[in-house]
DNA sequence: CATTTAATGTTAACATTGTCAACATATATT
DNA sequence: AATATATGTTGACAATGTTAACATTAAATG
């Protein structure tokens, strides 16, 4: 019953391997593949050891999606505030980055920018919570260092930043959700698209 | 058994109304409100009579998608093709329409444009068939006019289409899916965004 | 019209899943 | 050492999609 090798009665980092694990499992396999029994039984204990941790399923994957913005904050800002690059050159970095993020991980990207639990997580995390984390927050700085350097018109940033994320994040969701039956010309499209905006946005 | 005033046997259009009645509880309630028990007891019949028409749940979701697209080729079409306005009119009022139905049917909205089902849809509606029935085809036609009128360059139309349709989807999931904490701003940004796309696409 | 066949609807049952209550065991505290 | 708290387990339940077996109506066929 004890035997300590092979499955110790507490598990001792449980809490953090079930948010690990359900972020592994919805990166490969999507939300829809994970269930409580499948992901308890990957770490070696019993399907309700979860609501000692969790108050519910909704509440984990709320903990996965505060992980997974975290995650994407690290991997951003560094590409927003690298001054190596020019402020036009980040912006075409930056969007790049973001896209290769949502095709390579199209099941996390729809769970940080989708609906799901759209009224849940506006209570763990509010505007300036996600802003900083999705890299909004960066992207306003940039735009703002754009306007200074009169790349770009001098209109409210907040605006600016709204209008280049939604195109981006269209672009992201139409293709991962197979929307645009055009992945060939993918870089075409992209390269227009960056194109377009900084045109624009003068 | 056979009083036909409440409830013959036999209910006699159970297949369009099933679809009827699915998509306005997805539209008010959302998708996963929809069971099938609670959907056929709206209509009065067994829990099991949906498959005397459809081989799953999954297949009438499915005509729900097809019937939705429909439906919005007719909303948007007209709208497309009315030549009295010039085109930069058209363009504007086009925006403006789809991103009112995004906003006054969120439900339906991610249910046509977002991941549902994304596998199987391939196979009951090609690049074609939701080209056409959602407008893009039409977005496509407005673009080469505009070319031909030399208000905007003259790139690949379908780069171009693929481009404005991604920015206008970006902000309407955005804002349905409560990313944009902006909506007082709406008017705004949609203005602003317009304005981007037109004089970048010169 | 009578009979057969196909279409449509119903009931009973099952597997899966999230969840809870009651119980068990380990760790922390006093 | 004794108690309390944290953590893990087992058994059960309700909801849901689905299937099989049966019932009833409409259609087809002679």
């Amino acid at each position: 019953m004890k035997d300590k090798k092979t499955s110790p009665y507490h598990h001792g980092n449980l809490k953090e391997e079930l948010l690990q694990t359900a972020l592994e499992m919805i990166d490969k396999e999507g939300l829809d593949a994970i269930t409580l029994r499948e992901l308890t039984q990957r770490l070696g204990t019993s399907r309700t050891a979860v609501y000692r941790h969790f108050a519910s399923k909704e509440a984990l994957i709320l903990g996965v999606i505060e992980k997974g913005y975290e995650h994407l904050n690290l991997l951003f800002t560094p590409i927003f505030e690298d001054r190596t690059y020019s402020v036009a050159e980040r912006f075409e970095r930056m969007g790049r980055e973001y896209l290769n993020f949502a095709i390579e991980h199209p099941n996390l990207y729809r769970l940080l920018f989708g609906e799901m639990y759209r009224k849940e997580r506006e209570e763990i995390c509010d505007y300036k919570d996600e802003t900083q984390a999705t890299g909004l927050y960066a992207l306003i700085g940039l735009l703002t260092e754009a306007q200074e350097e009169g790349i770009i018109a001098e209109v409210n940033p907040l605006i600016q930043a709204a209008m280049v994320w939604a195109s981006i994040h269209g672009l992201a969701s139409l293709l991962i959700d197979g929307h645009l039956m055009m992945s060939d010309n993918m870089e075409a499209i992209y390269e227009y698209s960056i194109g377009v905006l900084l045109k624009g946005l003068q």
